[in-house]
DNA sequence: ATAAATCATGAACCATCGTTCAGGTTAGGA
DNA sequence: TCCTAACCTGAACGATGGTTCATGATTTAT
């Protein structure tokens, strides 16, 4: 949280604004108004594009935290496997995690569109970078089929079912995908 | 079509204005204007309020044409099946038009949401009514994983990536999802 | 305590977009 | 040909939602 030199209730309020915001985006979609968010975070619509020049900005903010978020979750991840973890093990979790946030998470994504897709781009790279460490413990403890990438698994990651998929369906849905990368035992894709 | 007992150039109308929504929604998304669509039409904004008293009425129009050809695709593969065809390579095909149709069909689903929810209904059943039997074909020829259902294959079609993913990623991912469905031999799922 | 900079307020502005309606036009049968 | 029902036109309306700005309130350093 980066206190830029901000007046207390100023920062105060910023923090404000970004919770209300992330609990109204969550509950109603991207479409919920300026206005709306600002009775919420109980300020003024002034105040929060005093913070937020636009709304395009709010967004980009929150979707910048998700995208840290899930960052930190990566790179745990990986530190397990250095320290011995089974990959396949992992890769179980991360896509069950994924998947449990995927409802907030992809309204943002969606809304983030190609508005924050240029700025997206370098922190997609630290991203697939750290898939790739994942992916090649995977390989070397032969838990994934031959031919999987990095990019597959990011390929799933994005994709996950989001808040419209009811939930039975989105876990059977992590059982199904997690199918056609993990194999029993031998390697060999059909 | 039914032209019913339209006078001839409001059928001629009629079929433009369809047209032209087809194509702007394709191009550009759901939030198309009116406007936008009744230029495209070569018409007034009235004239197309005349066929279609709201935006939803013409969404739903076109969305139950797109659910008519599904229909009949899918009666088509089971037709194909009672005729001893094979019912891996007719799953594989199925995946692959839809994939292909999905950018287009993703937008028109999104858009119709919960507004024809209800009236899906009864068609999603006709839906699933054909897959249960592609899917018994399937299990017959020992060429799906023993746990796959209609539903399975239902959830695979609706989350088919849109006109979001480039194409390679989609080829990609119709290879993946076709994974976690046919067995090489055994049929015992992980 | 006082000043100056920073910050907050919220009514108003403006653009967009779905929708309507009064009046003009056209098709097609008698 | 002429009449009338059916149809078309497009300016205008109203709701919605993002954005601005003149004015007033707080914080904080001196």
């Amino acid at each position: 949280m980066a206190d830029r030199g901000l007046r207390a209730d100023a920062a105060r309020n910023r923090t404000n604004i970004v919770h209300a915001a992330r609990a109204l985006i969550a509950a109603h979609g991207v479409d919920v108004g300026m206005d709306d968010i600002a009775r919420e975070a109980g300020v003024a619509v002034g105040t929060l594009y005093r913070h937020f020049p636009a709304k395009a900005d709010l967004i980009a903010a929150i979707v910048g935290e998700r995208i840290e978020e899930m960052l930190a979750d990566l790179d745990a991840v990986s530190a397990r496997l250095d320290a011995g973890g089974s990959a396949r093990d992992e890769l179980v979790a991360l896509v069950t995690t994924v998947a449990a946030r995927a409802g907030e998470d992809r309204l943002l994504k969606a809304a983030a569109g190609d508005l924050v897709r240029t700025s997206l781009n370098d922190v997609e790279h630290r991203a697939v970078a750290a898939l790739r460490q994942i992916v090649a413990a995977g390989h070397r403890q032969k838990a994934l089929y031959r031919d999987v990438s990095a990019d597959d698994v990011a390929l799933i990651l994005t994709l996950l079912p989001g808040e419209e998929t009811p939930d039975p369906a989105r876990r059977r849905w992590v059982q199904l995908v997690l199918r056609s990368l993990l194999a029993d035992d031998a390697g060999e894709p059909p």
